[in-house]
DNA sequence: CTTAGCACTCTACTGCCACGAGTGCTAAGC
DNA sequence: GCTTAGCACTCGTGGCAGTAGAGTGCTAAG
């Protein structure tokens, strides 16, 4: 990476805090005006030459202003980058709706939040991790031929779902079989039942053949659907955007970002470190996503993961302002969750 | 509800069905052309005059085709439509998809199917009708501060969530409190757990207060959201339709999809006692969906309504395809989920 | 009642031109 | 050696006129 030096760094910067507010091409008289700069337009245009050389700005046609790219953005976001604050009573307004309802509403209030005040795409996540142990499962009476079958991990409920019996059960019925069945998921990592793993355990239990299918079965999709559980919000903001005023640029796009799996691809990439990550056009991994930012934060309960919620948004997006909202919504879930 | 006779009733369909094909303005020479019809254009000028009289044809400027009104798609769909068979082949592969996996999912890969074939959005809801009865409340222990709240009706399970114990509970602890709430809540329909009688019943309980306090917000949230439980897929295909090329069409619609109430509003809608329901353009409540149609269907299991599937497009929707598509899946499901 | 002929209207497309924005380059100035 | 004024150059944009084409409604004849 190549070290900017004062003024030309300083240049890269206005020019790319006038694009992100205007999203027209910036030229050497506008960003001198708007910023009182004490140098000529010329001077200015030789630095932007030379930042355009080195990647940083893109010129669209010879007679336009100039216009960021991902690189260029990759260096404002990482090195001059101011962030905004949120401003109390909005910090004040989002934190009683999320305390108000269920946990679980919690972090769609989060995601329905960001969506309204970044006027972007927002996401909220859960993880479910593999190494989730499997502790129990529970089978609750509905009636004599119908339970609820509650899996349960070391704190958690992986999910309950009701299964049907080929004949009448009683409560001690119920009951022994849930002792059996537990016994022999007990203790197993959710990644270690494969399908293999699970027909020889499920298999060896003689008991209601039907029902362990079931469970089985429903283990199983567990299994495949353990990578998250994403909530998407608000995707229809970004046809605000004046970048994808074009359907054609937006199509893609939303239907992308309708594709659980996509979403949750972008939002679980390794963070490394970081509480915030952000990920700019090309970096991401999916072509459609390749005009745009996403800005993600984890957040932590009882000491692991216990989400991640972002913006998505074009990559001109108001990083300053974006980045603390997100880190503010992921601490006041953390907050909030933590107090369950 | 004026009565259309012969040829001009058959110009009527020839312009609708070929403006449904083409999404441009229909001209007479075009329709006398691709239909063989044996009149000659000047005839089909006067006809398509007074059908723009009777207020089924519309024309967008003096040089141009025409075009179908709300009210003229309305005669169609009523009294012209010829459904088209769903072919053999995708029958097979829809059935297939929906068999494989959990009974949930298959609402949702059924919404799925849908989008996928007709590329409109769709949707699958699930309604929680009011008059379903609290049968039980069922406490299952996870450790000896949690437990997984579950409230069930006649033959379901509303709903079951984690709540957390102030002091630690012994499995006897959990049996009783359980037997103290249902034997409080049992027998009310959910419509009747109105906030005073809740906080009542609620009350009366001595015990572990933070607990019902809890179980109090979650069946209040219960009655809150339970109209339905809506799942929309495929919206962003309504941007490959070239009615909505403007952007400005198309955002509010994309918005007003994304929230559950206007989709379960329009999905809701009294459907007398037909099967497949439709509506076109004006005749939706909402303002944003004026310039769509709704075509959903029912589905019953056990005697009850079990939910609705249905799809969401430009008024020019393919009726006679979608009308079939939409009868079949319904039929499918109420197939799939019957053996349940 | 049907239809040929015709005048009319309106949109869409094209080419043209002038304008403005913004640049890069060169040469002069500090 | 960096800065800057001046200038020529390049393009996108918007307005304008003109044309082609589509489709109509009307009238009068069959």
């Amino acid at each position: 990476m190549v070290q900017l030096e004062g003024r030309r760094r300083e240049i890269l910067r206005l020019v790319i805090d006038d694009y992100i507010m205007t999203a027209e091409p910036v030229g050497s008289e506008a960003v001198r005006e708007r910023h009182r700069l004490a140098v000529s337009p010329a001077t200015v245009r030789n630095e932007m030459a030379a930042l355009e050389e080195l990647g940083f700005l893109h010129q669209p046609h010879p007679s336009a202003g100039r216009v960021p790219t991902d690189q260029g953005y990759r260096v404002y976001v990482d090195s001059m980058l101011q962030e905004e604050q949120v401003p109390a009573a909005e910090r004040m307004r989002i934190r009683r709706t999320l305390v108000a309802g269920e946990p679980d509403r919690a972090i769609e209030q989060a995601a329905r939040a960001l969506a309204g005040i970044t006027e972007c795409a927002s996401v909220a996540a859960v993880p479910r991790p593999h190494q989730q142990v499997v502790r129990h499962l529970h089978l609750v009476p509905i009636t004599d031929r119908r339970a609820l079958a509650v899996i349960m991990a070391d704190t958690d409920v992986f999910e309950a779902k009701a299964v049907e019996f080929d004949v009448p059960m009683t409560a001690d019925d119920y009951e022994r079989l849930s002792q059996e069945i537990s016994r022999r998921v007990a203790g197993r990592p959710l990644s270690e039942l494969t399908d293999p793993v699970l027909d020889r355990v499920i298999g060896e239990a003689t008991l209601h053949q039907r029902v362990l299918d079931q469970i089985g079965r429903m283990l199983r999709e567990h299994i495949l659907r353990s990578q998250a559980r994403v909530h998407t919000e608000g995707t229809a903001n970004i046809l605000k955007q004046p970048e994808f005023r074009d359907i054609r640029r937006a199509q893609p796009v939303l239907s992308a970002l309708e594709r659980e799996d996509v979403v949750a691809d972008l939002l679980f990439e390794d963070s490394g470190a970081q509480r915030v990550r952000i990920t700019i056009g090309m970096e991401n991994r999916h072509e459609e996503m390749k005009g745009c930012s996403v800005v993600a934060a984890t957040y932590h309960v009882g000491g692991r993961c216990a989400g991640v919620v972002g913006v998505i948004g074009p990559t001109r997006l108001r990083y300053g302002r974006v980045i603390s909202l997100v880190r503010f919504l992921a601490d006041s879930l953390e907050d909030v969750l933590g107090r369950f």
